[in-house]
DNA sequence: CCCATATCGTTATGATCATAACGATATGGG
DNA sequence: CCCATATCGTTATGATCATAACGATATGGG
């Protein structure tokens, strides 16, 4: 007979409703902890006209230097349909600029204008000191482990 | 004299360019666990036709029952416009019910619907596996600890 | 009592997400 | 060489977010 999954025992074997908290979950406080974060960001960067999604693109952009918008999303955890539009409001701001790959007509080349590699190093420091206020809360020490553990969630994420 | 922004001493006091990872930073990281977190949710629970947002503001009113939708709102961590909208449709598809506050004409006090707290009791052990499969990676004591200091960043945030 | 101030819910706008479906192009194995 | 299969970018759809602006209602101090 299998266990009963309405019963609601104190501590049951399956955990069931009864030791449920909201509070408790994984995926509620990473939601939470991202916005916050998202926010610390934002205060920073939106008069440059950016948001933390665009600035995460840029960012890559300048680490890795120019590639396909394809290989770019996937290098910053979006979807198809979503780097375009990203790269597209970017364009419109001239922060980036777009070819065909020589080599592959199905690739769009992402590579930033004049502009937008020099935004983009200017507002790193802002991304650096916003990370400092969302980290606050913990020690030197706490904010190693949490960066670490939350590294190995994502470990087999992108490249 | 200031320190200079753009000079890149390879460990300046001022943390710089060189030292600087997105991978490192902790907003990316939040982002990226947070959209495999709500992604496991979600597989688990779209054929019930739900999202992980509509999920956690069904569960909070299953934990703290009937209230006001904007303290909804807060207690999930949404803004008015944002609650008003997942509150509307989850009542189209008669999951909840409304009614304006008898005490407080300002007030629209949000409930279950039978349907809905039926279901909701349902997807919580969903919720429980899918939380486990995000930690997955982690050991018990690294995910106690992971949830303990995403506590702490988060803490000030709800009620 | 009255009114400055706060709270609640709404509307509008624009960006971010996931998903499904699609055409165009590459590629590799037979 | 050819074709099944994969990859790339696009379009469309619907949900989730933040923000600004607004009317309606409460509230508390003078």
């Amino acid at each position: 007979m299998s266990t009963e999954k309405t019963a609601a025992t104190p501590n049951g074997a399956d955990a069931a409703l009864s030791d449920y908290t909201l509070d408790g979950q994984i995926g509620f406080l990473l939601r939470c902890a991202y916005q916050r974060a998202s926010g610390n960001l934002l205060r920073r960067i939106a008069d440059h006209g950016l948001t933390p999604a665009q600035f995460s693109v840029m960012a890559r952009l300048y680490e890795r230097g120019s590639m396909s918008q394809n290989r770019l999303g996937r290098l910053v955890g979006m979807e198809p349909a979503n780097i375009r539009d990203v790269v597209q409001r970017l364009k419109r701001r001239s922060l980036l600029e777009t070819r065909s790959a020589p080599d592959d007509a199905r690739r769009l080349v992402v590579d930033f204008s004049e502009q937008g590699r020099s935004l983009v190093a200017r507002l790193i420091p802002l991304e650096i000191e916003s990370s400092a206020q969302t980290l606050a809360s913990l020690n030197p020490e706490e904010q190693q482990t949490l960066l670490q553990l939350l590294g190995r969630l994502v470990e087999t994420d992108d490249r």
